[in-house]
RNA sequence: GGGGUGUUAGCUCAGUUUGGUUAGAGUACCUGCCUGUCACGCAGGGGGUCGCGAGUUCGAGUCUCGUACACCCCGCCA
């Protein structure tokens, strides 16, 4: 009887007058007596059944004892609806199923929220029951977009000649970058697998043998605290070519996401990408990762305020401290409270506060205005090219604090006015991310990106020469790609010359031992031929999460995990029985 | 590890400011009526450990403390 069944959202006014067979879920029961409407819910959409019971009594008394999510089987005639009965708010309200029977395949007990709405109901319930949550539209709309992308992006990917190659889940533990997930090993007492932060290196290895493009939709685990665009396990679109440069992988990433976007949500995009540098970045957002569907550039002012008799700044300045600020014409719109919400704010970036002034007409009121000399006035109407009425925010503390205070402000002001146009999809690559960042606290250089990262080939002399000071000077060819403000994946070329991976890992302070225990198989990889190569990976549900407005990377995911990392259907993560524990030698200690 | 918001009927939420009779609404659910509805309609009905635990008080959904869970953020993480 399943045989001949069809999808809903596949029946048209085409097939007025055709016998055919539904099953689906019940949406909707409405009984008026003498005639049953019954709404049937498929993958694809909604039909309408009509239970005549002058007709069919038998039908009728069937259809009446159906509730909400009955699982039916109904064949009928499918007939154009009378002008005054189309609904023109479903796809396929112009037409209806006559039915000829009914069979009730399997019942279902009330559920905890409607499935038919749009109403939005409480994370915690949806992800109970998300076996049910997945059934409604605004979920089921983003896993099928989701599969579309994919298949998308496979597509594109294999058109060009790149091959899907699987790597292991089970590998080994790196202490570089995230926090591993481990697996005990029951056959090797005491040993543990690691869950892949990335196939970085195996993707490396399989550019050695000679897959000259390779690439892969594979999940990720990092076992770090979550937030709403972090889970625990994750999706990338990975890839990785040999005889590239950095050009060559970004125009591959430029039409990969164009082909997405055009299947989700739909759109055309523009490419190549803006490009900016790090350096840039840096300066004129405070971000490595900018939005730049609006302006609000950040303004260096440290020199203006060096000399000044506002001590907060000058003293500041002194102790190795920047200023920088941000100019909004807020056209009246910032109030007084926002402007201590705002001061308030900021502490938790760090910052002592967010030192302000208005600006009207040659006019500078309120604030820390009082504390400044007329030279400074100048100076600043004419860095900030001041015109209209202002609002002027300030940020003076070490340079990481500025920048991560002025990045986040100038967000949240962007969002408080409505300055964000939310249609806008802004992609841009960063360029030119240095080799590597200085951990004072550790007094060690640490990779930006990752330790095979290849610097840029003219700077390569330099790597010895690296100080503290000087570390931001040393480029690598690594490169990110940004939608929205968003990270949305970062890549490099990587470094092809065992000799020059010596050098960086002796810089990072990794000994020839520990690289040898941890790396030793890519560093012999290697030494048998190893072309140049590079590659990149997308974070696959951050990308559907930006493309389909969600808030929340959960909202893109079919089973994710809470902020605890639990996963309330499951239950997981949960205890073990007391024999698999023995197996596996481990004892928990209280 | 830290800061913030929330938790009241199956669901979505009001009530908490200023403690005071028997805790409300919409929806869902159950029963009956109804032959063109489409969030069908009409009539009736059932449904509450106000997250949990202490405390203050004559009296706590409301105040205090603790705690659990969910979410947002800092740290952490590309």
């Amino acid at each position: 009887m399943f045989e001949e069944r069809v999808y809903c959202g596949d029946l048209s006014i085409d097939d007025a007058g055709k016998e055919v067979t539904i099953s689906g879920w019940v949406d909707r029961n409405r009984d008026l007596g003498g005639i049953i409407f019954l709404e049937v819910r498929d993958v694809t959409g909604i039909m309408q059944v009509v239970f005549d019971s002058s007709k069919s009594k038998e039908n009728a008394e069937i259809a009446d004892k159906t509730r909400s999510e009955y699982v039916i089987l109904v064949k009928g005639k499918i007939r154009k609806r009378a002008e005054d009965t189309i609904n023109p708010n479903i796809p396929t309200g112009d037409i209806e199923i006559d039915a000829d029977s009914i069979v009730i395949l399997n019942r279902s007990k009330v559920p905890p929220f409607p499935i038919d709405t749009r109403d939005t109901i409480n994370e915690e319930i949806s992800l109970k029951y998300r076996f049910l949550d997945l059934r409604r539209e605004t979920l089921k709309e983003a896993i099928i977009k989701r599969h579309l992308m994919m298949q998308a992006g496979r597509k594109y990917l294999v058109d060009r000649r790149f091959i899907e190659i699987e790597t292991p889940v089970l590998n080994k533990s790196t202490p570089e970058g995230a926090r591993d997930f481990i697996v005990p090993s029951r056959i090797n007492r005491g040993q543990f697998y690691a869950l892949p932060q990335s196939p970085q290196l195996f993707k490396q290895i399989l550019m050695v043998s000679g897959y000259d493009r390779y690439f892969q939709i594979v999940k990720c685990f990092r076992d770090e605290d979550l937030r709403n665009d972090r889970q625990p396990e994750f999706t990338q679109i990975d890839l990785e070519m040999s005889f590239c440069t950095e050009d060559m992988v970004m125009a591959v990433i430029e039409g990969l996401l164009k082909e997405i976007v055009s299947v989700v949500p739909g759109k055309n995009i523009t490419v190549p990408f803006e490009r900016i540098t790090y350096h840039e970045s840096l300066s004129k957002y405070g971000t490595d990762a900018p939005d730049t569907r609006f302006d609000l550039e950040l303004i260096e002012c440290t020199d203006i305020f060096k000399r000044s008799e506002f001590k907060v700044f000058s003293t500041a300045i002194e102790k190795g401290g920047i200023v920088k600020g941000l100019a909004v014409q807020d056209k009246g719109k910032i109030s007084r409270k926002m402007i201590d919400d705002y001061t308030d704010h900021v502490r938790i970036y760090g910052a002592g506060g967010l030192p302000m002034f208005r600006y009207k007409e040659g006019n500078f009121e309120g604030g820390i205005s009082k504390f400044l000399s007329d030279d400074e006035k100048r100076e600043i109407v004419k860095r900030f090219k001041l015109n209209e009425p202002s609002v002027l925010f300030f940020s003076v503390d070490n340079e990481n604090i500025v920048n991560f205070t002025m990045a986040n402000m100038r967000k949240k002001i962007a969002a408080d006015l409505g300055l964000i146009d939310e249609d806008k999809l802004n992609f841009l690559w960063v360029t030119d991310f240095p080799l590597f960042e200085y951990d004072s606290e550790a007094k060690r250089f640490q990779a930006k990106h990752h330790p095979f990262t290849s610097p840029r080939t003219d700077q390569i002399d330099m790597l010895e020469e690296v100080t503290p000071e000087n570390v931001g000077e040393l480029k690598s060819q690594a490169y990110d790609v940004v939608l929205n403000g968003v990270e949305i994946g970062g890549g490099s070329i990587r470094i092809s010359d065992p000799l020059v991976q010596n050098r960086i890992f002796n810089k990072l302070g990794i000994s020839d031992e520990e690289a040898n225990d941890k790396f030793s198989f890519l560093l012999e990889a290697l030494k048998y031929g190893a072309p140049p190569h590079g590659g990149i990976a997308l974070g696959l549900d951050r990308i559907l999460m930006i493309l389909l407005k969600r808030n929340s990377i959960r909202d893109v995911i079919p089973f994710p995990k809470t902020q605890k990392g639990q996963c309330l259907m499951s239950g997981a993560p949960s205890g073990v029985a007391d024999i698999q524990l023995k197996e596996l030698s481990i004892k928990i200690v209280e």
